[in-house]
DNA sequence: GTCTATACAGTGATAGAC
DNA sequence: GTCTATCACTGTATAGAC
């Protein structure tokens, strides 16, 4: 049983580069079900059994393409939140986390960042088991960090309102980030959420609102109804 | 060629039924790519090539399935949206208009609503071109109209705004509706989107915020940076 | 260690007998 | 209308060549 373990092995085979780099932009176009491992590895330019040799299976594939594509943008989001403004009291300014969570997330400027962009989007709203291990090991730690610079960003709100709005967000990030579509047809063309730059410009403005509304501070209180219990 | 066309039939027969509640909860447990149409078959106790009979292939079964699913929600939202309660001026109450869109939508009370909620989520993320006209068939007049009652709400907000809001309100809906468990393990528990109730009250409030923010109107203005120009 | 050919059980779809 | 038999294709497994 332990006479080899080639699974997790420094990047270096071209072999499962070449994997990879078809895996991520195949996923993205046309979902994971929807390409069978024959055009991936015919694409690839390798032989069918490779894809098992290195990964063990199709989800071996698509959890390795999400823990080297996750990578950067992670590091992009740290590396920006280090940058956030603050204000005289120290409170970070919330617009500049938002944009340090959303930014790198968005962004599908070069290369094959569109496509994991899709394909990520289209993850986080899977219900399975191992697609849900595969996403919290790529973006919880790097959740959690934002949670807690959103709070320190908003210090008098109350952590069970920040839970419910920042789920909000990842909702509204997650869909802008698929790209399905429906905003378009019902605008017409008029909004166009795949112009990232945009979105992250609305989303931002819009976001940076949410979580302001409802707390007394620097900012005046949303005075309308609030109702407390759950 | 014109034989026969059963396609489009009364949902008089009872194999039709069957194979579309059988699906209903499959479907939505383990996806569409997830279930198989012998064990949907074995299940539905019908014949496997009953399925390409009534609906001509699987994805027929899925546009069968929307098509009766989706009725109910709509005409309960139109019924909402007709009770709406209006203000002086004659303009909707905002919040009632959101409630009257979402409480259908995230309801998942009985029998096998709580599936096609689901599934629904899990289909409005997808890129496909059958799938997108799946949802727009069932969906788009109502979304319209939806938006229309949400101008007549705010009449200040320009139409462009409201798209975009629009669209980040379907997104949090729609991941909502998927119940991911993202939050609920970001938040350590603390919060869950799946308790319907609790969430419609949220969004409910969240997005009537949204909505209000940066106009002048019978609520004071946002007052904050606002960037004019996309 | 790396890669390949080949085989296997299970998939959606279909043709044709009844 | 219904069912059996069968098709081409899927992900996976393994024996064995370099």
């Amino acid at each position: 049983m332990r006479t080899s373990k080639p699974r997790e092995n420094a990047p270096g085979s071209l072999t499962r580069d070449r994997i990879i780099e078809a895996a991520n932009v195949m996923f993205a176009e046309h979902g994971v079900e929807g390409v069978s491992l024959r055009e991936l590895t015919v694409r690839a330019g390798v032989n069918l059994a490779a894809v098992h040799y290195h990964f063990g299976s199709k989800e071996g594939v698509l959890a390795e393409l999400f823990a080297r594509s996750s990578k950067p943008i992670v590091e992009w989001r740290l590396e920006l939140l280090s940058k956030v403004r603050r204000h005289r009291d120290g409170c970070p300014v919330l617009e500049d986390v938002l944009d340090a969570f959303l930014r790198p997330a968005l962004h599908a400027g070069r290369r094959q960042n569109a496509s994991f962009v899709h394909l990520r989007a289209r993850l986080a709203l899977e219900r399975g088991e191992a697609t849900r291990r595969i996403l919290s090991e790529s973006f919880d730690e790097s959740s959690r960090q934002f949670m807690d610079a959103l709070a320190a960003a908003m210090p008098d709100l109350p952590r069970e309102e920040l839970n419910w709005r920042f789920h909000f967000l990842i909702g509204a990030m997650v869909y802008t980030m698929a790209d399905s579509g429906r905003i378009q047809t019902l605008s017409d063309g008029t909004c166009d959420p795949s112009a990232s730059e945009a979105a992250l410009e609305r989303m931002v403005a819009v976001f940076a609102g949410v979580f302001r509304a409802g707390v007394s501070g620097k900012v005046r209180a949303n005075v309308r109804r609030r109702s407390r219990q759950v």
